[in-house]
This record gives structure tokens, sequence and C-alpha cells, in this order.
DNA sequence: CTGAAAGCGCTAACAT
DNA sequence: ATGTTAGCGCTTTCAG
């Protein structure tokens, strides 16, 4: 790997025949600044002509910033919404011109010895994203205590600590409703699994929702099902044997159980939406791609990264923020209501 | 975010009453460098107290090194497989301490424009893994000529070019096999999608296996079904009516093909593994977790990751190294089989 | 065994 | 409008 030696900014100055400070105030575009349109042609010209690039390390070294920031994820994220995220964070990233290392946090053992952490100490990041990665409160403190700059995004953080991007999804389940009762549905059931608790706040939700949009509420319409999201099939079953029919309109707890009640509308042979209506909370992939396609409530996972990065970003640079973002979930209409 | 400076190696230095150079010494461990037990004390004495971390900034500055790899992956990977890949990466990457700098790359445009060469150039990382994402035989091209360290891992690759990391099942598929026949199973039936390409090899690599073990080559054992994954109920369903029972034993195409044969078993009560052996090849989070647990085959992802991240630094160091390494499958045998 | 000093490539006062 | 120069924090000859 016979390594030719990259060409420094005092080459470009050679070869355009100027100074260095002046190759510098070029390609920085330095605010008030001003350079002759003449030698700044040269001085690009001479760039191009050695393919230089800017040694980044020598830049963070004199601008005492390390130009990147610190990710650190749960491992258990699933990929979709993990990278959904970051393209988020990336493109709040882009003018900036800063990259991103990835953090590998062990889960136990105090954060100060966290990779993260001793990345930030040896200068190698500027502030940290914990991307649904639990923080215990002597954690908050510490990073707190330290003035490290840190951001956390993360839906099912229990308490509602600083620095934080969170999002609600209230009115995005109010919109969805009041669209359910406009297309004339006099009812609107829930289906989801009874024992699963972090996700229970969904169906909080939805009372509330119905609450708000004035629908009834009544025990038969909250189908919750005991045990695992294989038993929903089972659920459907017995209740269409029962019932005869399905309600009009059935919000669901997550998009797979979405699909497994189109599977089976299917199958029975009842019109999706014109006897049942269906909307499912969550992002998924499929959303589009099954028939008829899903109608969601859609959690903003570009929006948290954007907007959790610029929150960092205003940390680092020491601006007043506010400490906690709430960013709202969407209704995604599509074919199944 | 009121900023204390933080204390530099002159600071330690001074704090102990030594020079600078011998910070560097103790710190570093410098091999060829005696340092007196009762100065090294004081150095590390003095670290401690002001708890002082080294800045790596400077540190990759001086050395000419940026001290970390750039990973650029598809957006499609799994987060299961992108993670144990890079948790093997990551651990090659621990003895040497070098970070993980996220890249990336739009697939469209030329790869002279793509993050992971720009962040080379700018000396941001010393080499690249491709994880995963396909590369162009110019892309191969102009790494090679650029002279940029590089490293592919990657299983649907279709030639076979250099600096990557491959792998192979054949032989973990005859000792699956193989195992089976000792279990007395004297055929073995391959449950898979008819209409996906990409896992064509595995089929191929079943019918390799079946001659190499001597097992009876039938096209009734060949249960490929059209269609989507979900099919696959309805095809054993229809099977087993018109057969009344099923192979002795049978390899599916997929861990998530397994589970479907799984359950389809458990709910004819059919016995597994004494009436019928399941294995299923590739990774999955859930193999252990089925009742009974499904034995699989399984894509060496950690070593993978390590033995790419291992090659690469070959590469960065300019020592010898292979330009191919291929890994191989392991059959992982569990209750089902 | 330890210290003094040079210098990596860049930016930003300060000069001119 | 551009050049001169100091220095960021570290490692590493070279001297002692």
């Amino acid at each position: 790997m016979e390594k030719t030696k990259k060409p420094s900014s005092k080459d470009v100055a050679r070869e355009a025949g100027v100074s260095q400070a002046t190759v510098s105030y070029v390609l920085n575009n330095v605010p008030g600044v001003k350079i002759k349109a003449e030698t700044r042609e040269a001085v690009l010209a001479a760039a191009r002509k050695l393919n230089y690039y800017p040694n980044e390390i020598a830049r963070s070294m004199r601008l005492k910033r390390a130009m990147s920031i610190g990710i650190v994820s749960d491992k258990d994220v699933s990929n979709f919404r993990f990278m959904r995220i970051l393209e988020g964070i990336k493109d709040a990233l882009l003018p900036k011109n800063y990259s991103i290392t990835l953090c590998f946090d062990k889960q136990n053992g105090p954060i100060a010895q966290a990779e993260s952490v001793r990345y930030y100490c040896s200068n190698r990041i500027e502030g940290i994203i914990f991307v649904y990665s639990e923080l215990r409160d002597e954690d908050y403190l510490y990073l707190h205590e330290k003035k490290i700059p840190f951001v956390v995004i993360n839906s099912h953080q229990k308490h509602s600590l600083s620095n934080q991007v969170k999002n609600d999804m209230e009115q995005a389940l109010i919109t969805a409703l009041q669209s359910l009762k406009h297309a004339g549905k006099k009812e609107v059931a829930f289906l989801g699994l009874r024992d699963r608790n972090p996700l229970d706040r969904r169906f909080r939700g939805y009372l509330k929702a119905l609450e708000a949009c004035a629908l009834p509420m009544e025990e038969r319409l909250y189908m919750r099902v005991p045990g695992k999201a294989e038993q929903i099939e089972t659920f459907l079953e017995t209740y269409y044997t029962v019932h005869k029919s399905l309600p009009m309109a059935i919000l669901c707890e997550s998009s797979g159980i979405g699909f497994r009640l189109l599977r089976f509308a299917a199958r029975k042979g009842v019109s999706v939406p014109e006897q049942l209506s269906v909307i499912a909370i969550g992002t998924s992939r499929f959303s589009s791609l099954s028939y008829p396609s899903l109608s969601t409530i859609e959690n903003p996972l570009y929006e948290m990264g954007y907007t959790g990065c610029q929150l960092l970003f205003n940390l680092i640079e020491g601006k007043p923020t506010q400490s906690i973002i709430t960013l709202e979930w969407r209704f995604v209409p599509r074919e199944s209501s």
C-alpha cells in the first residue's frame, strides 16, 4: 500500500503562488475576508489540480472541535426505525460537515465508563445522542454534572427529564377517529394484545380520543387479546362466529396486528374499507405494500432524528434551547380507511 | 455550557514534576523506554488526580492516523445481522482503540463522491468496510487505483473480486444432513419458496449435499412453494391432506419457514423431532426461543465482521494478506432435529 | 532514565 | 487584499 503523500494546503498555496492563509480563506469562504476573484480562481484551480482535500484532523485540532457526534443505540431497535432516525440526524448534520461515530455502550456498569462518554472525554465527539436506549436517573445526573451535551430520542422513556425528544400521538389519534366518523363509522373498536405493558399507552390514547370525538365507549369494543400476536387470528375467528360480523371500524395497536386483520377480512370476504375500516398505530415498511394499503398513525421518526440533532447542536454551541421537544405523530390515511 | 478547559499532558507533566515526554512514555507504555517505577507512579497519580484524558485528535494528528474506520451498509440489512457483524468488527477494533464512523453512501452516482471515499480523502477514516452493500465493478477499480484500503462483507455478491469476506455453506449442509441420516432419517425434503432468486443457492446447496450424503434425490422431496411465505401453511395443509403424512426430515430455506413448519407440526400433532426433523438455513434471533427450539445452519456473522476488520487492518498496515477469505456456515443442532 | 524541542496541517490574529 | 506567524496537544528524535 504505497502511499503517495497527500497534498497539504501549503502545497496548494505554492502551486497557486499565494500564502497558506489565502488558501484557507478561499476554501472556507471566511466571512468578512474579501479575496480578489482572480486569486480565488487560482487557488481553486490549484486545489483541483493537486486533488486537494483538507485534512479534517488538523482542522479539528486547530478548531478544537471534534466535528463528529456519537450515536448510541439499543441493539434491539428495528433497523427500519433506527435507520429512519439516523437519516434525520444525518440530514441535520450535513450542512455542518459533522460525521457520526457509533458508540457501543454496555448496558451495565456506570455510564462514566461507557464508550460514548470516554469518546467525549478524549475529544473524539462533541456530544451524544441516545437512540431508544434506556438511561437511568443517575446517568442523567452524571451527564449534566459533567456538562456533556446529550439528547435522548426515545418514545418509551417513563419520566420526562431534560434533553429529550418525545412524541405525542393524541392529536393524530383524534384526527384519525374523526376521519372515521366523517366516513360514517358510528363506532371504533380497538384491537390489541392485553399482556403487553409498553404499548398500553396506545390503548389509553384510544380511550381519550374516543371521548374527544364523542364516539361510543363500550366494553365490547375493546378487543384486547391475551397471549401473543399469533392468537389474534383465533380471537377474530371466534369473535366473527359469535357476532356474525366485525365492528365498522377497528383501530389496531400495531401495524403487525393491522396486517393480520386485513388478511382475516379478505378471507371472510369482508370488504375494506366499505364494511370495515382499519387503521393501525405504528410505522411499518409494508404499510403501502399490502392490498388494500394500510392506513397508519406514524411516529415522526425522521423528524425525531432531525430535531434531536438540532437540539444537540444548540447545546453544543451553548445556544438557549428548549430542553424537551415533543413531536406529533401523523395520521397517514391509505386505502384501508 | 461553561467549559472548564480540559487538562493536557502538559498539565499532567507539571503536576507530576516531570516533562511532557515522560507522560507520553508512561501513558503509552512505549516499548523500549524504561521508566523508574517511582516516576511512573507519579505520572499515573497526576493523571488520575486531574482526570486526564489524552486528546485523541492531537494524537491522530501527530501519528497521521485517523484512528477510525468507515462502515457503509445497505439500509435494508436486517438490524440483527448488521449488529452482529458490527459486534465482530468492534471486537477486532477494540485492542487498537479505533472508532467506527458511519458513512451514508448514496447508491447512485460515482463512488468517488461517496461519503466514505470523501471521508478517507480528508483523513477522517483509514479504511472502509462495505457491509452487504452492492459494489459495482468500476467501484472496485476506483478503490484499488486510489489505493484505498477496503473490504467487502457480503454473501450475495455475484463475482469473486478481491478484498472480500465470503461464506460457504456446503460443508455445514453436509454435516446437517449427515446428522439426520445418523438419526435414522432415510430422506430429507426441502421446503422453500420457488419465486425467490437470491436464495436459490440454498436449494442448489441442498441438492449437492444430498448427493454427498448419498441420500435419495427425488422430485417429491422438493417442496418449493410458489408465491409468498404466507402460502407455506396452505401448501403444507394440502400436502398433508394428500399424503396423510410429512417427510421424515425437512430442510427449510429460511428460519421463518422453519417456524411456520414447527407450528404446523404442533397443530397436527406431529412430534418433532421423532416423526419429523426440522432444520432451517439462516440465523435468527428466535431459534432458541421456539418450542421445540429450531436447529439451524447459521451464517458466521460475527466472524465475518471480525475477520473482515482484521483483513482491513492488514491492508491499512501494508501487511501481506489473503485477499479473499471464505468462512464456513455452522450447523447448530437444537431440539428440532 | 528523562528533558528539550521540533513539527504534524490547519486557522486566525496581527501586520502590511 | 493578502502575507507572516503563533500555536492547538501530542509524539519522538536527539541530548544529556
